[in-house]
DNA sequence: GTTGAAATTGAAAACCGATTTCATTTAGGA
DNA sequence: TCCTAAATGAAATCGGTTTTCAATTTCAAC
């Protein structure tokens, strides 16, 4: 890893070794702020920044992607060989994983079409779990959309 | 319209009248600042937050989504029948379109193997487009990832 | 081992879009 | 017309992200 690193320009430092390690340790979807109390348990003197350079370092570097799941806050996603997608609960933001090689085989003919050089496929399911269906505690009251509504609306 | 929302225990008023039709008028992607400049030029005494909140609104009653397209501005998509993924140039941040029915089509049948209930799809693919490929603008310097160097890594 | 340029760090401040507050005004049913 | 809930506009606030800066550390060259 240091050597990997070195080719790239970038140093090895202590923080970064833990900081590096933590966060495969953690696995999917982490943020900054879930590294920072990982890496605290270990090392109280790392400070945020670092923590939040390192993330954005870890990604520079391709062993990571930013994850935005639209609730304000970035995660990261260790880089794998086997894509995924995310099945987002709007009620109790539980993340669930799946698989998506079929579908990545579709986007990336898809992105060959366009001549666009594609890097990353985000595929998200956004919506409510089996437990906030079951519990009905969702308020799920969003009007119907009609093709008079649009055009009126239009008008 | 106004009847639309007053069964929904909405009130109509003249800027949120000027604010939608604003909306439907920009079309695809529509940030804050858009919206609000737009209205602002027929309606100079319209704030901003009242644009932010009929945004809200305009998604709350089911007639758009937010989209997020980790650039750190929501925007926001008038809901239409045709669904559509997104075409993200990491480096111009031109946006493109492309369908997507037949991926929908799988995602829905994935949701439910999960028991989840979808209310909406994301589907992105984030990298360069043919302009910045071949204006050699982008310095693709991403790090190889190798089942060594995460091994390493996890040590 | 020493040296020096460049990278890294930690704390704090700055940034910036999203959201809330609050006093005032307005819509629309009774 | 009257009344109450909803809506508005300006300003303040929030909270995650990013930058600044002085001090420290890495590591390649000597």
């Amino acid at each position: 890893m240091k050597e990997f690193l070195r080719t790239k320009g970038f140093k090895m430092t202590p923080q970064r070794e833990l900081i590096f390690r933590s966060f495969f340790e953690l696995g999917e979807h982490v943020s900054v702020d879930e590294l920072y109390d990982k890496v605290r348990e270990i090392d109280k003197s790392v400070g945020y920044s670092t923590v939040w350079r390192n993330l954005k370092l870890i990604c520079k570097v391709g062993l990571a992607i930013e994850v935005n799941l639209g609730d304000g806050i970035t995660r990261y996603d260790r880089v794998t060989k086997i894509p995924h997608g995310h099945l987002y609960c709007m009620n109790c933001k539980k993340l669930e994983e799946f698989s998506v090689e079929q579908i990545v085989g579709l986007l990336a003919e898809t992105a060959g079409n366009y001549k666009f050089a594609p890097e990353n496929f985000k595929i998200e399911i956004q919506g409510y779990c089996v437990d906030c269906k079951a519990d009905n505690k969702v308020n799920i009251d969003k009007a119907s959309v009609t093709a008079e509504n649009v055009t009126e609306m239009k008008q």
